[in-house]
DNA sequence: GAGCACTGC
């Protein structure tokens, strides 16, 4: 630090008022309160309506709708549905049972029927004034499109009697009685109102998936029943594990639909071989004699794959054809034989009947390559009459109506997908699925506190789900380039996902809603996560400051709690509007938490990648790079070229689009718990929103612990972390193959383990950023200099730098404890001197 | 020195 520099920041804190002041930061200022006044999601009944009235008015209503002659097709369309014959024994079931489990397959129509019976019968019975029924959705397209479909088999408009709410996005009305939402936005609604006052069912849908806002949910439900007698819940999974939530339901019943879809032909990998006559050419060069075993002993293994090596080809598969036990010896478990892909692709092409063909893959790299490998094919790719379209979840395409839409005759439309096409985009017309029998899947390791995404053989439940998409409307084929001993040693279903992430969110969640202690909480999890996880969880809220060593959520936790939020991005957010940056962290934020705007198009990224480094200027910062697309894109919007704006800079607008709301419901919910003032708007709170080293430092300040140590090494730059030790910038970064960093330090949104440890977004901090907004200053024990991280990061400077750095960050801290405590204070006037000394230290690196 | 499963408040 120059001396010019320090004088001006000694200079700065001795003119703050702040500094003078201590008492005010002890003081006992009573707490406020941090409920959201907003209260949207309860349903606002008039309060001396006369609720005999009005349940016999929506008799009438809903029978005299009966009436009509689109209500009869209707009619007569639901009563061929499997789901139909059980209405009787549903309804008396829901009547006996304070929880009922059903069981049903895909196409038997329990989500659209079963929530419909219990409206139907409410209001028959001139209940329906007082019912209140809610279908949770696991995902947002679902509840929508659902909701629309049960009111306009009703006969009506939607927003009507039955509705759907999601986040941001809502239709219903005082009338309605039927809601469809989200788990989410269920479990939001819970933090308000912890006995779901006035629903009288509850029906919770697709909890075989086991996501974690259902099994959290599960949890809640099972202590809630006893205390609402009144309320009735229905839980509705596939047939898989119907069973598993009955019993942690004290044996509740299970009811079962049976389903309907169109039969579909299963071919293994032995089948296939046999049948296209195609040849698998090892990858090694196999001297003969020499096992399968020892010829892929270098490659790690998974136990399903070790199994197939261990197998006598010969024997198992005697009634095969030579060609096909050949094949079959050189195929290899770990590794997807792409051209295996392709000329199955081929042979159905050849000599099967039309439809559509979905090939699983496990990502964008696999599907690229396989669009190359046709495209090169002089069968596949030398004529008009394959159309085939990538479908992966970053990619342009994604929404493109083509994947949808039939193709024109005499040609076939192969969808090269992830799982994106198991459950969450369906398209009708395929009748031929090409299953790799393999998906990436999340884990976490709870060991080295790292996320880890790897390719892994999927579960039987997956398998299934995937051979079911492709008899939605004929007899249709799957082929399953795996072979059966390996589908038949598949686990039954995947992991839950509460095994399977960081908990620091759901901890959090468990505090604010008061049910206990979190570990005991979690051990009543149907499958309870590894302490090991929950204590990771516990350890990082107590580092960011949102509890206490007690484990008690503190004044910040409790802001973070009514933020729909990762901790880490509540901060980032609180931390923007004291400091006076509002505008661009509401973004950046809004950006981390929902998904990254830039897509991947599969032909032009290297124009994509540029793109995106030119965003980022010489910020060496993904985060900023996000920033001034968001803030080009609202240019662009306003001057009426946001299409063909992003076309060329390869953004979504869909993306953009809901960061954009995300930012106002951001902006809504800091105002309710006092940090801003909604009539003043994000301007009054933006003073430094276009100084990019205070950004930053919020940055810091947001993602802290997340802290990369940037190393010289000769030429390069090495990265290294206190979890993991050394890691890589993710190529898709701006900061990749940078190899001088002007700063120290990296901050990172997200470390996942693929090929190797990356840090996937970054942001090139100084270490005046870390030791003003990172995390506490510990004196060394050497005398010499400060410590941070638990002594991984060391600072050393003149002592009497030391000092005026730590008095600062001293005044800082008191400066938050005060907002924090008492948000409606605008200390920020008060606190200008210490603020100004901040900002000039971190523009003096 | 080379890669990006999928949801949700």
């Amino acid at each position: 630090m120059s001396n010019q520099t320090e004088r001006r920041v000694e200079d700065l804190l001795s003119r703050s008022k702040l500094s003078t002041n201590d008492s005010a930061s002890s003081s006992n200022v009573s707490m406020r309160q941090s409920l959201p006044s907003t209260s949207s999601s309860v349903v606002e009944q008039p309060a001396d309506i006369d609720k005999e009235k009005l349940s016999s008015q929506l008799r009438n209503l809903q029978n005299s709708r009966k009436m009509t002659p689109s209500a009869r097709s209707m009619q007569s369309f639901r009563e061929k549905l499997p789901a139909f014959n059980m209405r009787e024994g549903f309804l008396k079931a829901v009547a006996a049972n304070q929880v009922l489990v059903i069981s049903g397959e895909t196409g038997c129509g329990k989500t659209t029927q079963l929530p419909q019976f219990i409206l139907e019968e409410e209001i028959d019975n001139l209940r329906g004034a007082d019912c209140s029924i809610i279908c949770t959705q696991p995902r947002r397209i679902s509840a929508i499109s659902v909701a629309t479909r049960v009111a306009s088999e009703r006969g009506e408009e939607l927003g009507e009697t039955v509705g759907y709410q999601i986040r941001l996005e809502s239709k219903r009305s005082a009338q309605t009685r039927l809601l469809f939402c989200t788990t989410g936005v269920l479990l939001r609604r819970l933090v308000q109102e912890p006995d779901l006052v006035g629903v009288s069912h509850l029906l919770v849908d697709e909890i075989h998936e086991r996501g974690m806002n259902e099994d959290f949910l599960i949890i809640i439900l099972r202590d809630l029943l006893p205390r609402r007698p009144d309320l009735r819940l229905v839980l509705m999974s596939a047939t898989i594990n119907a069973e598993l939530f009955s019993k942690y339901f004290g044996d509740a019943p299970i009811m079962h639909i049976p389903g309907f879809t169109f039969p579909v032909t299963e071919l293994f990998l032995e089948d296939v071989l046999e049948k296209t006559r195609y040849k698998i050419r090892s990858e090694c060069d196999s001297s003969a004699g020499s096992s399968r075993k020892k010829r892929f002993s270098s490659v790690k293994s998974d136990p399903l794959s070790d199994l197939f090596e261990d197998i006598d080809i010969d024997k198992e598969y005697g009634n095969f054809s030579i060609t096909t036990r050949q094949s079959l010896e050189a195929w290899s478990a770990d590794k997807l034989d792409l051209s295996l892909v392709e000329s199955t692709i081929e042979y159905i092409c050849r000599y099967e009947a039309e439809g559509a063909i979905l090939v699983f893959l496990t990502g964008w790299d696999e599907i690229s390559k396989l669009l190359d490998k046709i495209k090169g094919n002089t069968f596949l790719g030398s004529s008009n009459r394959f159309l085939v379209l990538p479908l992966h979840g970053s990619m342009p395409t994604v929404n493109q109506r083509e994947i949808f839409d039939r193709p024109p005759v005499d040609m076939r439309k192969i969808v090269l997908a992830t799982n994106i096409a198991e459950s969450s985009i369906t398209i009708d017309d395929v009748v031929y699925v090409i299953d790799c029998g393999k998906a990436k899947e999340t884990s976490y390791d709870a060991l080295n506190k790292l996320a880890c995404l790897l390719p892994s053989w999927i579960s039987k439940a997956s398998a299934h789900q995937r051979r079911g998409r492709a008899g939605r409307v004929q007899a249709g084929f799957c082929y399953r380039l795996y072979p059966k001993v390996i589908h038949d040693a598949m686990p039954q279903f995947q992991l839950p996902e509460i095994l399977r992430t960081p908990l620091q969110e759901l901890c959090l969640t468990i505090k604010s809603l008061q049910l206990g202690a979190v570990s005991s909480f979690l051990a009543k999890s149907p499958q309870p996560p590894d302490p090991l996880s929950v204590k990771n969880a516990i350890e990082l809220l107590k580092t960011i400051g949102a509890l206490n060593d007690m484990e008690e959520l503190t004044s910040l936790g409790r802001h973070l709690c009514t933020l729909p939020l990762d901790p880490n991005l509540g901060k980032m957010l609180l931390m923007g509007s004291v400091f006076q940056c509002l505008d661009p962290v509401l973004t950046i934020a809004a950006a981390l938490a929902y998904r990254n705007p830039f897509v991947l198009p599969i032909d032009r990224k290297e124009e994509a990648d540029a793109v995106k480094r030119s965003f980022a200027g010489d910020s060496c910062s993904d985060h900023i790079a996000l920033l001034k697309a968001f803030v080009a894109w609202k240019e662009a919007k306003c001057s009426g070229r946001e299409r063909s704006f992003c076309w060329e800079s390869f953004l979504s607008p869909m993306t953009l689009k809901m960061m954009d709301d995300m930012r106002n419901q951001f902006f809504d919910l800091l105002s309710d718990i006092g940090f801003v003032s909604k009539t003043r708007g994000v301007k009054a709170y933006n003073q430094y929103g276009s100084d990019l080293e205070m950004v930053c430092a919020v940055l810091c300040a947001g993602l802290y612990p997340n802290v990369v140590q940037c190393k010289r090494q000769g030429k390069r730059t090495a990265f290294y972390t206190k979890d993991v030790g050394k890691v890589d910038i993710h190529p898709s970064s701006v900061n990749a193959f940078v190899n001088q960093f002007p700063l120290p330090y990296l901050v990172y949104s997200e470390k996942v383990k693929t090929a190797s440890i990356y840090v996937r977004d970054s942001t090139n901090i100084s270490d005046y950023a870390l030791l003003l907004f990172g995390g506490s200053l510990i004196p060394s024990k050497t005398g010499e200099g400060i410590e941070m991280l638990g002594g991984y990061l060391h600072f050393s400077a003149p002592k009497r730098t030391i000092e005026l750095i730590q008095r600062l960050r001293g005044e800082l801290d008191k400066l938050l404890e005060r907002k924090i405590e008492e948000p409606g204070l605008d200390i920020f006037s008060e606190g200008k001197g210490v603020v100004a000394a901040a900002v000039e230290l971190l523009h003096s690196h």
